[in-house]
DNA sequence: TTGTATTAGTGTCAAGATAACAATAACAGA
DNA sequence: TCTGTTATTGTTATCTTGACACTAATACAA
């Protein structure tokens, strides 16, 4: 944010590169966690994939263009939004030098509203695992980042509760934690965790189409998120920094 | 970094704002943790302290801005260096719109060679519980950035070992954790978890001045950082993510 | 109504990790 | 050899983890 402080500023003596901001977003969708792609239309890389995205404007910040970039694509305003990393390698852009700053959202499925492009087939809800390769870009990269940091918040925070709906059984919480850790818990130690941790409130509701109904809990708010460390310790982690 | 792929690219439709690279620079100077600072000479801000950066060159990489104001301000070359944050918030500097890219360096006491400028009084090393305040821009949310990233990557990651020379005593990696996380430690369950670890090498020498000599120890590169969890659960941690 | 399929929910124990704790060892210099 | 100073080491009680299998509640079909 600063020049030299030694040197009166110019900014004409400086080239500026262009800024964009980036969003990773996730959802789940069937229970699989999904990520949104968007299809260019033009050069360069024409008919790719690539991780929805725009320049920022002047005088909205970082996070706002990226709550922005979201509301464009998705139609979501109240959603968890994290800065993850910002990607500025010179000719990551062939057109000119681009700068940008990748955040990931991570989308309740109840408030994804429908837009009228994401019947249209340039805006698509891809599986992360069936993902298209390459991505347009760097995106590739942005992408496997934001995986990581997925991952690895799973383990001391309450991220994970931020993709599940306002109610939820305690079998669909463990799935998410199965799917982004990409490994089997143990039921009853997942239970235990859970419960010990004090985060779950139970909503006194059921819910069951076949079997044995599931009780119905909502995420407790008023728990601060840094108070309590929900520490992961079955699911052994590979603790992964990117660039 | 990618526009809207709906449109075609025109870049002038676009004001592009001011890039800069700014690094915390932390170093261990008499056992004690410290930053370096850069006093200011030109408005704004002028005369109040700043953390070191600069604006960007077209041709090099974020990760190689930040090197080379690391090695201007230091001349340092071979350094811990990892990035921070971006701070992006449109009047963050009067000037104009200034996207900074934050980055944190270790440096390593016997790395530290003497810039002129280092004797003049416009660059300073400061204690990090002395730092004045408040900082040019929103450096002082910079600062206390770097500072959390450090303190919760000490759990998890061999990071503390980026500050120490070539060898040291157990106890003066003892004494860094305690710097850093603010909080005594025990020196019987330090030395049994460093050394469970397998992180260090014993060189076989010792050191001492009064009292009995320490052993020294030299850190094992061969282990890949990830491969293990130094996990500290002794000293209970606060995790507050800023922004 | 009884049985069967299906999903939800629960407890124990052994092994490992942690935190609290104090005494001894190796040197320098008086 | 005594004293001051710093470095080093081990044990135990408590907590945390991971492994493991059975019972409970519903729907539906026989």
């Amino acid at each position: 944010m600063t020049d030299q402080p030694q040197q009166a500023y110019d900014a004409s003596r400086y080239d500026r590169p262009s800024v964009t901001v980036d969003v990773v977003i996730f959802a789940l969708k069937e229970r699989e966690l999904h990520v949104l792609l968007v299809k260019r239309r033009n050069w360069p890389f024409e008919g790719y994939w690539a991780i929805p995205g725009g320049f920022i404007k002047m005088d909205e910040s970082l996070e706002e263009s990226a709550r922005r970039e979201l509301e464009e694509e998705t139609g979501v305003r109240d959603v968890y939004l994290e800065q993850l990393y910002t990607f500025g390698d010179p000719g990551r852009d062939p057109r000119t030098r681009v700068i940008s700053v990748a955040y990931f959202a991570l989308i309740r499925p109840e408030t994804q509203t429908l837009r009228r492009s994401e019947e249209s087939d340039d805006v698509r809800w891809f599986p992360v695992r069936e993902v298209p390769s390459p991505l347009a870009f760097d995106h590739d990269r942005i992408l496997r980042y934001a995986e990581d940091r997925l991952r690895s918040k799973l383990e001391y925070s309450t991220i994970a509760f931020q993709l599940l709906p306002e109610v939820f059984t305690l079998l669909e919480l463990k799935h998410i934690y199965e799917q982004i850790l990409g490994e089997e818990l143990d039921k009853r130690n997942f239970y235990r965790k859970i419960r010990e941790a004090g985060v779950l409130e139970d909503t006194g509701r059921m819910r069951g189409n076949r079997g044995r109904p599931a009780r119905l809990y909502r995420f407790r708010r008023d728990r601060r998120e840094g108070d309590f460390v929900f520490r992961w310790r079955e699911a052994r982690l590979h603790h992964e920094d990117a660039e």
